[in-house]
DNA sequence: TCTATTTCGATGTATATACAATTAATGTAT
DNA sequence: ATACATTAATTGTATATACATCGAAATAGA
């Protein structure tokens, strides 16, 4: 559905200024969407990002100033979120020989595990949730990929 | 850039799946540059929008649920964010006549002037964000209009 | 070496999102 | 008319985002 019709709003003067509601919109309706599926696991969102991030090292560990790096969201933060996975036995940490400022973060068993469940549902979701062909989404992509600058 | 490298992932396997990353990585980017903008103001990008709700309606009052309807995030919270621009002196709240479970919300002169202010510095502030043509912007708020479904 | 600066992670605070529960007012059914 | 259900808004609680600050450790430079 058109984005004025769905937020009753008059059309919208300017495409550009349009796209940027768009893209909140559509951005709430991805996560409400997601969070259906990651709810039931006890996670939310951004926690299962960072397991997946943590499975792209596994079996290495990665330090928490490399899960920021590597977060959908910069301004988030990575310390809090792996502590709640730590408190879930999803995640562990060690202090970092080298340099004792930095922490290792390591995925647990259980993390991988929660993520395998996860795998094939996720990837379903993901493409009932955007209602696209194939050829639409990689436009989506490429879109996305430049509009960024 | 891809988001691929921006987030220092390997390449994803599944469209579908890089489409939805792709999606919140760039939600994360546009409320940070909008951000920047609003927060001189003393206002966040959800204060904002429920002000533009209420300027739509304007001089008519609205009620919470109504523009609750309205906001880019359905979850969020009309009432206090209604609460937060009423101790600002942006809106006006009065209990409704007909029916006194609900609340009619106005815009102020404040509120009006603050938008007012605000207006062509978003407006140049969304064609800076968006690194794409006219033509592209067309295309996606076309994908973003159906991906919804 | 000693000092100054930078880096890493944790923590504090404000705002927003997500969802449940509550309260008051209204509507409906018998 | 009374009981029951529904609706509107507020409030409570947990999580996440946004941004600033802090302390410990490492690094750079004089």
């Amino acid at each position: 559905m058109k984005i004025e019709d769905e937020i009753r709003q008059k059309p919208f003067k300017d495409a550009y200024s349009k796209a940027v509601v768009n893209l909140l919109y559509t951005h709430s309706y991805l996560v409400t969407e997601q969070s259906k599926i990651f709810k039931p696991h006890d996670l939310s969102p951004e926690q299962y990002n960072v397991l997946r991030i943590l499975r792209g090292q596994h079996p290495e560990p990665i330090t928490v100033s490399s899960i920021q790096d590597r977060m959908l969201n910069k301004m988030s933060n990575a310390s809090r979120l792996v502590e709640k996975l730590k408190i879930k036995k999803m995640v562990e940490r060690k202090e970092c020989a080298v340099d004792r400022r930095q922490v290792d973060i390591t995925i647990t068993g259980k993390g991988l595990e929660i993520l395998e469940q996860l795998e094939e549902e996720v990837k379903k979701s993901n493409k009932n949730i955007l209602n696209l062909t194939k050829s639409e989404v990689a436009q989506l992509n490429d879109l996305l990929d430049k509009l960024r600058g």
